[in-house]
RNA sequence: GCCCGGAUGGCGGAAUGGCAGACGCGGCGGCCUCAAAAGCCGCUGUCCGAAAGGGCGUGCGGGUUCGAGUCCCGCUCCGGGCACCA
């Protein structure tokens, strides 16, 4: 209770109002244009904290606001409810994860409500509902019918702590599991993969055009990664320079890729990574003890160990004792396996040009390797490998060309002679989706010895998750030893069958969530095509930078597999037009989260000073992008909106001018309140109606431009600032006209921001529901000053100000300027050597 | 190492190349009160000055310009991303 405005009660009644009244419920045949706005579903991990009050806020003042401008708006709200915390819980002996959950929805679902922020409940979505569960397989199985979902053995990331396989995505660039913590390793394991990297191009074109935060389309390209230049194969002899022939009596090549094709005739060595099929046969018998101890020692290495550049190179590689043709030369080069070398980018192997590879080079130093440079050097190189721009030398036909240009003969020279081709790579893996863990949708599919791998059909979906499971943490899925749900019976032959028992990485359920929103009701499809041509894209999608790559790189995926399987209209390819990232809160110096424990809840806030209060804190504290920092004058900014909504209230429900002045700056003395200090929001010109008139409309063109470039906390200011010029207007006696109507506008521009408040206010004042208002217009001929002060300068610096008319001319702006004192003063007779003139702002006379 | 961001009062932050510090927090003073709280009114970058006024001032050093927080060059520090990807 603030001065007779019950916030707890009145902020109650319209959050009911607003479910009761459907206010925000929108469907696909409302004649409003439709527009779309989404924050990132949450993981539900109880109740709110202040990061999900800032982002739910944020997005809430844009559902508003484009609702009173006239949109449709589709505010839709869900849950991403899989995942490991609820199944953690489980193991710990707490509850089911369903139960743990659920309870956490509940919580979640009550603090987002009691913030006032708007949804089309109807439309809620969990991702462990049945039905989405549903439609998630059935995604799947269309995937792998087009392969685009596929089973492979590979190199892949396991976490010890969440004892389940990863994604890259997943894996820091410590190497450490972004959920957990723990040191991933590497294991060779058969999983199931979805094939992004058919859409590398795509993905990284399309981004482009996309109306998203650059940093984030950075890290999305280089997460793609594409390079270019050519793959090129070579003859494996012996030392005698004979051919070896693989097992099959072919001639033994190794194919190697290189984005220097440029640098061909400076290949002194070639490298195979130690997981090269090809080493076996590359090795002669002498070497095989050298290399089969280097890879044993390299497959026991983890990722991080791997990647360290400390230690000794010698250490490193191992000579196989074969050598390969260089095309280039025709000179045979020695064979060498070696851990810097990736088995899973490229071919695998590497052709090794030290003088222009830093890497190469270090490796042919410790290696007593010969360097030949390819490219000249500037004079003042340090030495080293050489990386840069230069002309070619010791490179045959490619000398005395530039690099890039020496990269394309080299490339046109390989494919005519036919030893290799040009070729584009990526950095980008196809996606892992199967962990073994229990709290995630099944895989569809059974394994029959008859049939092999055979989806389950849509009229056995969904495969549900049985509740009776042990949860042991045995790095298989708990699924395996449930014998109900292992046991299954071959859709195909009939015959017995086992069930894949691996779940879904939770990031497919919020791959395509955005998509059943559009028309959650479907019952024939996961997405409704009509639906979705209707509202997607997502006009406003906002969440944290943390899902730059991940999740906002696997929906663009999906988004287009989708199109492209039939299950949604083909020519929707970005699901998000635009993206808003907001900044994180810090407590501590550390960002506020759940995991860590150092969350403070709204809860405490909405019962001292209510949801408005807080909300129009997250507002104003600072730009929405940046951090912010929640420290002990958090408080006292929050009183602080708390005091101005309080303000808001006596101007908006005070009856008139004469019982203002009860409220706002009066005095016995002065009793209408101090006249002199109403200057202060109109510099100058006398608090008079027209004034008034003009700061309302300027604020409402103000916070109209703020509110389209997420400038909310110059927006709320705006509001501050009208709100004291109706305070100062009123005490100056302002026409009860003027001030009505800037007091109307002031609620109007509120509405999204401190939405009870200004639904209570306006209902009070003239009946109805504010949030059903048009935004309101500025009118033009109201925005421009009749008066305005002009600045004089002498050389530069600001030496008087005078009042002159908005339409002033360059001569008598000339004019004015030089008969201020100030500057006859400065000028002591002379004349100014030039005058600079913008009228109205400003005169610099230069001396 | 490479690529992005950023640096403005005691604090959060405002400023299409044109009055630096909007708005708010805090602080100081005043009104109201027996008093306090609340509220309201005002002052509040810094130095010199009784005042008028002036000097200095947007991380550092240069530059462009009549004029630079803003543009350019070179740094420092902080934050983030990438980094054996051939």
């Amino acid at each position: 209770m603030i001065d007779g405005y019950d916030f707890a009660e009145v902020e109650a009644r319209w959050q009911q109002r607003w479910a009761e009244w459907g206010t925000y419920e929108v469907d696909a045949d409302d004649p409003r244009p439709p527009y779309y706005v989404l924050c990132m579903y949450p993981y539900p991990s109880g109740p709110a904290h202040q990061g999900h009050v800032r982002n739910y806020t944020l997005g809430d003042v844009l559902v508003r606001y484009r609702t009173m401008q006239g949109n449709a708006v589709l505010s839709p709200f869900g849950f991403d409810s899989f995942g490991l915390p609820a199944e953690n819980a489980a193991i710990k002996g707490g509850a089911h994860p369903r139960e743990h959950t659920e309870a956490r929805i509940a919580e979640l679902k009550s603090s987002v409500q009691r913030l006032g922020a708007v949804y089309d409940w109807r439309r809620e979505l969990r991702s462990h509902d049945p039905e989405y569960m549903r439609w998630n397989q059935v995604i799947f199985t269309r995937l792998l019918d087009a392969g685009l979902a596929y089973r492979a053995e590979a190199p892949v990331n396991w976490c010890p702590g969440c004892q389940t396989v990863l994604a890259n995505e997943q894996v820091l660039a410590d190497g450490t599991c972004e959920r957990s913590g723990d040191v991933v390793e590497r294991r060779q394991l058969e999983q199931w993969f979805y094939r992004i990297t058919r859409y590398a191009d795509e993905l990284l074109d399309a981004l482009d055009g996309l109306d998203w935060p650059e940093r984030v389309k950075t890290m999305q390209r280089n997460w793609i990664g594409r390079s270019s230049g050519a793959r090129i194969a070579l003859d494996v002899v012996d030392e005698s320079g004979d051919a070896i022939t693989a097992a099959d009596g072919t001639p033994l090549r190794i194919e190697v890729y290189t984005t220097r094709p440029d640098t061909g005739f400076g290949m002194t060595y070639v490298v195979l990574a130690p997981e090269n099929p090809l080493v076996r046969a590359c090795t002669t018998p002498e070497h095989a003890g050298g290399v089969s101890e280097l890879a044993s020692r390299v497959a026991g290495e983890s990722e991080v160990e791997r990647l360290s550049t400390e230690g000794p190179l010698d250490k490193r590689g191992a000579a196989t004792g074969s050598f390969c043709v260089n095309p280039f030369t025709g000179a045979p080069v020695p064979v060498y396996v070696a851990d810097y070398v990736l088995a899973d980018y490229g071919t695998g192997a590497i052709m090794a040009v030290p003088a222009e590879d830093a890497r190469d080079f270090e490796f042919a130093r410790a290696y007593g390797l010969p360097i030949v440079r390819t490219v000249q050097p500037p004079e003042d190189f340090a030495g080293g490998a050489y990386a840069g721009e230069g002309r070619k030398i010791n490179s045959g036909f490619l000398d005395g060309l530039d690099v890039a240009a020496a990269k394309e003969r080299a490339i046109s020279w390989l494919e005519e002679s036919g030893a290799g081709q040009r070729s584009v790579q990526y950095r980008l893996r196809d996606w892992l989706i199967s962990r073994q863990r229990y709290w995630g949708c099944p895989i569809p599919v059974v394994y029959c010895p008859a049939d092999g791998i055979v989806a389950v059909p849509d009229d056995q979906l969904p495969v549900l998750l049985p509740d009776d499971v042990e949860f042991l943490p045995t790095g298989e899925s708990p699924l395996r030893s449930h014998a109900g749900f292992l046991h299954a019976t071959c859709p195909r032959c009939g015959g017995p069958a086992t069930r894949e028992t691996d779940t879904m990485d939770t990031f497919v359920d919020s791959s395509w969530y955005f998509l059943r929103f559009c028309d959650p009701w479907d019952a024939s499809a996961p997405v409704d095509d009509a639906a979705a041509r209707h509202f997607m894209p997502v006009d406003r999608y906002i969440g944290g930078i943390t899902h730059a790559i991940l999740h906002l790189l696997y929906a663009r995926f999906f988004t287009r597999a989708l199109g492209d399987v039939g299950l949604a209209p083909t020519e929707i390819r970005e699901p998000f037009a635009q993206l808003f990232t907001q900044g994180m809160i810090r407590l501590g110096g550390r960002a506020m989260s759940k995991s860590r424990g150092n969350v403070i809840s709204p809860n405490e806030y909405f019962a001292s000073v209510g949801a408005d209060a807080l909300r129009l804190y997250h507002l104003f504290v600072g730009p929405p992008v940046d951090d912010i920092d929640w420290t002990e004058q958090t408080d006292e900014i929050i009183d602080g909106c708390s005091r101005f909504l309080r303000r808001v209230w006596h101007v908006a429900t005070a009856a008139d001018g004469a019982e203002m002045a009860d409220v706002v700056g009066a005095t016995p003395e002065d009793p209408a309140g101090d006249a002199s200090h109403a200057t202060r929001w109109a510099s100058g010109s006398a608090p008079d109606e027209l004034a008034l008139r003009r700061v309302t409309h300027q604020t409402i063109a103000r916070v109209t431009a703020a509110l389209e470039r997420y400038s909310f906390n110059t927006a709320v200011a705006d509001c501050m600032k009208l709100t004291n010029a109706i305070g100062a207007a009123r005490r100056a006696g302002v026409a009860a006209p003027a001030v009505e109507d800037a007091t109307d506008a002031l609620v109007k521009l509120l509405a999204p921001f401190a939405p009870h408040i200004a639904a209570e206010a306006w209902e009070r004042r003239r009946g109805g529901h504010v949030h059903g208002e048009p935004w309101p217009l500025a009118d033009p001929t109201l925005l421009a000053e009749e008066n305005v002060t002009m600045v004089i300068q002498v050389d530069g610096k600001l030496r008087d100000r005078v009042e002159v008319d908005a339409g002033i001319g360059e001569d008598e702006a000339i004019a004015a300027a030089l008969s201020s004192p100030r500057v006859l003063e400065l000028l002591g007779g002379s004349a100014p050597a030039r005058v600079v003139v913008r009228p109205p702002r400003l005169v610099n006379v230069v001396r």
